[in-house]
DNA sequence: ATCGGTACCTGCACGC
DNA sequence: TGCGTGCAGGTACCGA
């Protein structure tokens, strides 16, 4: 489900309810979505967004890592549901998580956990200069290498899609012009940039903290859209499979 | 050391 | 009505 701009809208959304809040109790319904000690007794300083992680740093040491994986929802004074599978009780009310297909899960630890603090530069963040050098030093298909948190952190299967049709970058390439890499760069700042005003993608599951859905999937070019007219051509959009998952584009606009 | 493939889990839509 | 199949925003881990 999640991606930058769905992690970043639950980030804002629930950061102005639970920072300052001290952890007063910890029910883990589902052990195994749990790592580490007990954030018991500790307060939140700040949440904040590291590619599709969002992190709660805790007082006086320590975060909390949660990641939603494809269904994972947190959020402030919820029900609870079926797949709800963690509750914290706050100073002032409830941070639950629920997560159906339990893809996704948290850490609670002292450090950031080193497989987190290694990945790529952020999406919305990373210099031009620096995105082109890293392009370079991969040779994997480009939508694989979009979809690689080492390579660049929060980019996942629909905003890969889409920056790819707007850079008019064929999924499959390996090499990339000049020319299309700067046009690449462009569009994935765009799109994501444009999908958290529009407060993420809710194709089925998405919600934010407050439990909202955001509405980007209707400004979607190529996701999802597999036989549809290409807005730009009008050729039907394809799909293929690369790295396991669904990829969506237009075979005319996006040559090899 | 990169890669490509597989495993993990539940729910839903679809065809028969 | 039920059953089998394929698909779904993700990451971790394996062997080549």
């Amino acid at each position: 489900m999640p991606e930058l701009p769905e992690v970043e809208t639950v980030v804002r959304s629930l950061a102005p309810y639970i920072t300052g809040q001290t952890i007063l109790a910890a029910e883990i319904r589902l052990p195994r979505i749990f790592k580490g000690a007990s954030p018991i007794g500790r307060s939140i300083r700040s949440v904040s967004r590291h590619g599709k992680f969002i992190l709660l740093a805790l007082a006086p040491t320590g975060f909390l890592t949660v990641h939603l994986g494809m269904t994972g929802k947190l959020r402030w004074n919820a029900a609870r549901e079926k797949h709800t599978h963690a509750i914290f009780t706050l100073t002032n009310g409830e941070l639950t998580y629920t997560d159906a297909r339990t893809f996704g899960g948290m850490e609670s630890s002292e450090a950031l956990p080193e497989r987190v603090a290694k990945l790529g530069p952020d999406a919305l963040a990373i210099p031009l200069s620096d995105f082109l050098e890293r392009l370079r030093a991969r040779k994997d298909q480009i939508k694989s290498r979009l979809l690689n948190q080492l390579f660049v952190r929060g980019v996942g299967n629909i905003y890969a899609d889409e920056a790819l049709f707007r850079a008019g970058i064929h999924p499959k390439s390996r090499t990339v012009s000049k020319k299309r890499a700067l046009l690449l760069h462009t569009a994935m700042q765009e799109v994501l940039g444009e999908a958290v005003a529009a407060r993420g993608s809710s194709i089925s599951d998405y919600v934010d903290a407050e439990n909202q859905r955001g509405s980007f999937q209707n400004q979607h070019r190529v996701y999802g859209r597999t036989g549809e007219p290409c807005v730009d051509c009008g050729t039907p959009i394809r799909r293929i499979v690369i790295a396991q998952r669904s990829s969506h584009y237009c075979p005319k606009c996006q040559r090899r």
